[in-house]
DNA sequence: ACTTCCGCCCAAAGCGCTTTGGATACCTTT
DNA sequence: AAAGGTATCCAAAGCGCTTTGGGCGGAAGT
């Protein structure tokens, strides 16, 4: 069924039928009521395609995954960022275009969803330290939001992030208040932008506490389970082993704990862990009292919203680009204690 | 930059610039090469939606995610198999359109897909048993194809399935080999098709081995580290506990872990434990050794593939529908070993 | 009674592409 | 030299919608 047949059918022109379905006021409120009602009982939804063409719109939002060409891992919180996102999208009536591509290519996808005109506007995921690709967006004109932030982009422009800093400058006082003096920190790839918030805020605690800043206590990689375990393992069994472990994913801590209790050390007792949670739904930081002390915020939150603020910048082209600073939650949970005695 | 302009510019009308473009033999070698070369500098793409109108393609795929309105779950194998099925749609000039959408109005959004136009076909996800959905997509004349199978459905449709069956007939028979008697299932929720396939291997096993079923050793829900604790915990609890358990999931087997270690036994050694392994990027199962003995099929190959299958069927309309089926491969790692003497 | 205005509706153009059905020039045949 | 191919190219229609610029009748104003 298309908007000529239907017009056909209930003996209206297209332009009135097509006005009573999108609200116009110059219809009256009888024919609006026939219209919708033929509508819905024919099944009668306008072609995406055909709208698009007519107004010049997409009502499209592209997200492009960027997987990275060394590693070939999707960032295990995407599922529920987009979940947050698509909720906005039904709402507001796009849809949510999605490329996956290894970071080599990412600005060539982003040229195509420009001059394809397959989009309205793209949400960016996984901003690193100078990120090219929002200064690469801002010349092609195409609307964008960014998950987190991208340190040394002077350009404005708008973002929904988790203030890392702060989070993880608490959590890393925190531990000092427990007494812990070797504390690790188990972080991501250090040209992620967060990865590098996340540890200027466990410096600047260490600074804060007159602690020396020791590298052979600080890893960064691709935060899988594997990771947190290698690191964790391999830092016990220096010379000066950590008390307590910053981690900064909650998959790494699963790995972090294996390392724990595989070398016969108790968590919460020998060693502390703190790790960085995103709330995903299918890895829930234990039940109703949480395994891991974890600084926590939700990921599919963080989703809803972005895409909150990207439909309103589209829609307000003219206005200054939102900002969003979540503040992450620190929850206390068994995996934390009293620093352990030197006997 | 448009059609029209290009062809202005080149002084060619927009048939021949079309024609040159899409490859059509009656444009001559050497006007093809200009065309081409002015579209490469002028970074020409024909606009989708216009095209779309025009072939009365999409030239895009949808997947539509259920959320489960009870546990508000995003399948956390999603992620990797989208990165999959997107590496073929990015061969093919796909693009993906994804929905997100709880269960109970997913009828919906087929409609809405099939009568927006928006889509040449869909991937349908997390197949139950019986599951309506086939039905509905095989009555709208939308092409389809199945991650997973639908038992009780009796049209032909297109599939691609691991075969859980056997995949979970040969890990209970291999720790049956190791002695185990007692063997537990920690599986996915019940009306989920693969859950009822790995249940029917299972119970076929303990048929073959004339053990009886028992249902105090079998437990189903949504597969997260905190269910694989849970379960766990209460079958080691019981008067009479397993001694290996089967898992259906790698998150899942996690949660298995934690327990078993927090009861201060051993994996491996007084419990045994086989998963299965979808082979997920950020959550890989140990490094060279694997740690989890594991029936493993990797997800993103399943996209892959799935997206192959379906694009092949939307090509061809009359063929009858293609199926494929996996074998998981048994990795042996060192979560099983032989079942503890009894004292 | 005549204009004015308003409420309601319509025909047609246009969005950017593909595709049909020629047209034109240049070769080959016979 | 006339007829028939062949290789290139083009004008225009059409895909399904929105939107511009009226048209038409009846109520209100004078």
């Amino acid at each position: 069924m298309n908007l000529k047949e239907l017009s056909k059918n209930l003996g209206l022109s297209q332009t009135t039928v097509s006005r009573a379905l999108n609200g116009y006021p110059e219809v009256s409120q009888a024919t609006r009521r026939r219209v919708e009602d033929a509508a819905k009982a024919f099944n009668y939804r306008p072609s995406t395609r055909a709208k698009g063409l007519a107004t010049g719109q997409a009502l499209a939002i592209g997200h492009v995954i960027p997987v990275s060409s060394k590693h070939e891992i999707v960032n295990p919180i995407f599922g529920d960022f987009i979940a947050g996102a698509g909720e906005t999208y039904a709402r507001h009536g796009y849809e949510m275009i999605l490329s996956i591509v290894d970071d080599a290519n990412e600005s060539h996808v982003y040229e195509g969803l420009k001059s394809r005109r397959a989009v309205d506007g793209v949400i960016v995921h996984g901003p690193r330290m100078n990120d090219p690709r929002i200064q690469l967006l801002h010349d092609l004109g195409l609307p964008f939001a960014v998950h987190g932030r991208a340190t040394g982009c002077a350009l404005p422009y708008a973002w929904l992030d988790v203030n890392n800093r702060r989070a993880f400058l608490r959590a890393t006082d925190f531990l000092f208040d427990l007494g812990h003096l070797r504390i690790a920190l188990i972080n991501g790839l250090e040209e992620m932008d967060f990865a590098h918030r996340r540890r200027e805020g466990y410096s600047a605690s260490l600074l804060a506490h007159d602690v020396a800043v020791d590298p052979e206590l600080m890893r960064s990689g691709e935060m899988t389970e594997v990771f947190g375990y290698h690191s964790t393992r391999d830092m016990l069994d220096s010379d000066r082993p950590p008390t307590a472990i910053l981690c900064s994913s909650l998959i790494s801590a699963l790995g972090v704990r294996r390392a724990i209790e595989e070398r016969g050390l108790v968590l919460g007792t020998d060693v502390s862990v703190v790790t960085h949670d995103d709330a995903l739904s299918y890895l829930q930081n234990g039940g109703d009292v949480p395994i891991f002390t974890a600084t926590r915020s939700s990921v599919r939150d963080a989703g809803r919203r972005l895409a909150e603020i990207l439909l309103t910048s589209i829609a307000n082209p003219m206005n200054s680009p939102q900002h969003e600073l979540l503040e992450a939650e620190l929850m206390v949970g068994s995996s934390t204690g009293p620093a352990p005695r030197k006997d």
